[in-house]
RNA sequence: GCCGCCUUAGCUCAGUCGGUAGAGCGUCUCACUCGUAAUGAGAAGGUCGUCGGUUCGAUUCCGACAGGCGGCUCCA
């Protein structure tokens, strides 16, 4: 029997060895349960791999985010067995593994209902316990066909082999670039149980499948276009431990606790009353608060960056948007529009078109670019009934918007300047889990109006911007808008969902439809470039994500109530009451709870409203010329005189610090 | 917009195999005046999302609509 040489690779070492020919790389783990797949040579493999002269194997355990993803990957196998034996008729779609989890997509004449759900994850359990060989071949595309007559997506998968970029998302995992391979799933007498085409790797067997749950159905577009049939997707997650289970969904419960819908109840910031219609707020005095503190601080920045407040109605007749171009292509995502005297009004779903008459109201010189305009702009937009969700997708909105119209060459020093001012913005409200997004036009040149070469200098622009920033940058091919490409900060939700919050958009386009001018050094007439700019966004967006961020627990600065006063009994109320108008005199926002309940409640409250200071006196306080504090982690500052807990309360809002 | 699920008091939720409903918290009243996360007692509060159908009778069954939740598609 001959010898071959391999190398073991190991997070810090690597070590020679000679293995008989036809050894398996399971063979060089099979004291380590954790491990269930190889890199070989940089591919992942099945530990049945039987390992060549010269392979370099790394061992992938099963909690490695490689390992997690075959478990899951193979737990979809599992789900799709599970949902073949109880409903025959099923078809196979995809069966990917996600962040999190898996899902897999199925054809049924019925949609899933919860039962069903029940009764799928039972008959899992029943695979995992019989511990199935997850077995792989190659077959000839001829081969699979055949095998896989009875599955039409299969069948289109098999088709799409070698032009992965157009096969829908996941569909890699059925289908790589090189041959076809379908993995049996083998009884322990021999019996092959199901099968499925799939490169892999896999699981050495269902039983290494430690913990997993089915969490929810729901409808999927077959590769991700609505034009196509809808299946219906099971998602579930797996996990390398019991314990790991328990912590993931440990997790999602902790998110949604810090739901911005939950929260904006539980706080008294804003509701969506059904009387106004879907995806229509009104912010509550404490969600006033908080809003009108960013609308106070974004307009100060705004003017401190050289932009003039300007303000524009919130319809228009519709010439303006067709001048400005937005019609032909927006007019499914506008409010429909109203007739009156003759003529038809659209609310507005843009502020761009508006700032573009304020621009073209009198002849303007290069001497006064840039010009930079903003305003709080109210739009409108048809969102369709699915897609509203709370204050992060709303159908009614207050845009902080600026267009600031240069000369191209002045385009990206302003780019810079605003992402600058974005970045610091979003410090100051102590976000910091976001990434940036290019957003390109593609190929689909119906979407887009403009010259090529206008593109090319557009997206370049805003790439060099925003590469320079040092920030990790996503690219969004096809994702620009129709007059040009955009740069934007995503933001997670605490749900894992992200939002598009900032934006920064270079538009050649509308300058052209409005024909706007400016006149040059030279006396010529010279097209203005325009950058679209909003900072939070969506002020309703921006506020939902911020009350997920902090949980409802804001930075003093931002608290609607910063300090709650609580008297130890009634008769020591007047003085915190005396306390609080002095605190009222620095601007501070405060509140007396001088209700009738016991103290301990007042604090239970208070805690709960997540007021950031308490501020709480009884007889030893008011013998001291005193406060007590309390924070919202429980801690206590006992005997801090007047002026001082003031000034402490004071410094923490104007440093804008969490506390 | 599509698929599934959901809608009972201000909030969170029980309940009625078809005979018009309950709890806790909150609110109000009274008593208690208290030193760091819930004092006690009492009261008020619901045409069971809306409209239509079946039925002697509908909150309950069926349908439509509205709103919500989770995905998908979309997101200037």
């Amino acid at each position: 029997m001959s010898e071959i040489k391999i190398a073991l690779v190991a997070a810090h070492a690597r070590e020679e060895r000679s293995v008989t020919t036809g050894t398996k790389a399971w063979e060089l783990y099979a004291d380590d349960p954790s491990v269930i797949a190889a890199r070989i040579d940089g591919e992942l493999r099945d530990l049945a791999h039987v390992l060549a002269d010269g392979d370099e194997v790394e061992p992938v355990a099963i909690d490695s985010g490689d390992g997690r993803a075959i478990l899951r990957h193979s737990t979809a196998h599992v789900l799709a067995q599970a949902v073949q034996q109880l409903f025959p008729e099923a078809r196979l779609g995809i069966g990917p593994p996600i962040e999190n989890g898996f899902y897999y997509d199925f054809d049924v004449e019925t949609p899933f209902v919860p039962e069903d759900l029940e009764k799928i994850e039972t008959r899992m359990r029943k695979i995992v316990k019989e511990g199935q060989r997850f077995s792989r071949r190659a077959v000839s595309d001829d081969d699979a066909r055949d095998e896989l007559s009875a599955e039409p997506y299969k069948l289109e998968l098999i088709g799409l082999k070698g032009s992965a970029g157009e096969a829908a998302e996941g569909a890699g995992a059925e289908v790589g670039a090189g041959e076809l391979t379908i993995y049996d799933n083998v009884n322990r007498n021999g019996d092959v149980a199901w099968k499925d085409l799939c490169r892999g790797p896999h699981l050495p067997t269902t039983k290494r499948i430690p913990a997993f749950k089915l969490m929810r159905s729901a409808a999927a577009y077959w590769r991700s276009d609505e034009k196509n049939k809808q299946l219906q997707r099971i998602y579930g997650t797996a996990w390398e431990s019991k314990e790991a289970l328990e912590a993931h969904l440990h997790r999602i419960e902790e998110a949604e606790r810090r739901d911005h819908r939950k929260l904006g109840r539980e706080l008294d910031l804003y509701s969506f009353p059904d009387e106004l219609g879907s995806g229509l707020a009104v912010f509550h005095p404490k969600g006033g608060v908080l809003k009108r503190e960013m609308e106070d601080y974004v307009r100060r920045r705004h003017l401190e960056e050289g932009f003039q407040y300007v303000g524009t109605p919130h319809i228009s007749k519709e010439g303006l948007f067709h001048t400005s171009g937005h019609l032909p292509y927006y007019a499914d995502g506008m409010f429909p529009p109203m007739e009156m005297e003759g003529s038809t009004y659209y609310l507005k779903a843009m502020n761009c078109p508006m700032h573009n008459l304020i621009f073209r109201s009198r002849g303007r010189s290069y001497r006064e670019l840039p010009l930079r305009l903003f305003e709080f702009g109210s739009v409108y937009r048809n969102e369709k009934s699915g897609v509203v969700h709370g204050l992060t997708r709303v159908r009614g909105m207050t845009q902080d918007d600026s267009h600031s119209y240069v000369t191209p060459e002045q385009a990206p020093a302003e780019i810079k300047h605003l992402l600058d001012f974005v970045l610091g913005l979003l410090k100051d409200f102590g976000l910091d889990d976001f990434y940036l997004e290019l957003s390109t036009r593609d190929a689909d040149s119906s979407k887009f109006v403009g010259s090529d070469d206008d593109w090319a200098t557009a997206t370049a622009v805003l790439e060099k911007v925003a590469t320079e920033s040092g920030l990790e940058l996503v690219p969004d091919p096809g994702g620009a808008a129709y007059y040009g490409p955009k740069i934007s900060v995503q933001c997670r939700d605490a749900i894992g969902r992200t939002w598009q919050m900032s934006t920064i958009q270079y538009d050649f386009n509308q300058p052209k439809g409005f024909e706007l001018e400016y006149q040059a050094s030279d006396g010529t007439r010279q097209q203005p470039v325009m950058i679209h700019s909003a900072k939070f966004g969506s002020i309703e967006r921006f506020i939902g994500v911020l009350v997920e961020h902090y949980a409802g627990a804001f930075p003093p600065w931002l608290a609607p109530v910063q300090v709650q006063a609580i008297p130890i009994a009634e008769q020591h109320a007047d003085y915190l009451h005396d306390v609080a108008r002095r605190m009222r005199a620095q601007g501070l926002r405060v509140e007396v709870d001088d209700s009738s309940d016991r103290m301990q409640k007042k604090i239970r409250n208070a805690q709960l409203q997540k007021v950031p200071f308490m501020v709480i006196a009884g007889n030893d306080d008011i013998e001291a010329g005193a406060v007590s504090f309390r924070y919202r982690d429980g801690r206590q500052d006992n005997g801090v005189p007047i002026d001082e807990a003031i000034a402490r309360v004071v410094d923490a809002v104007a440093a804008r610090v969490q506390v």
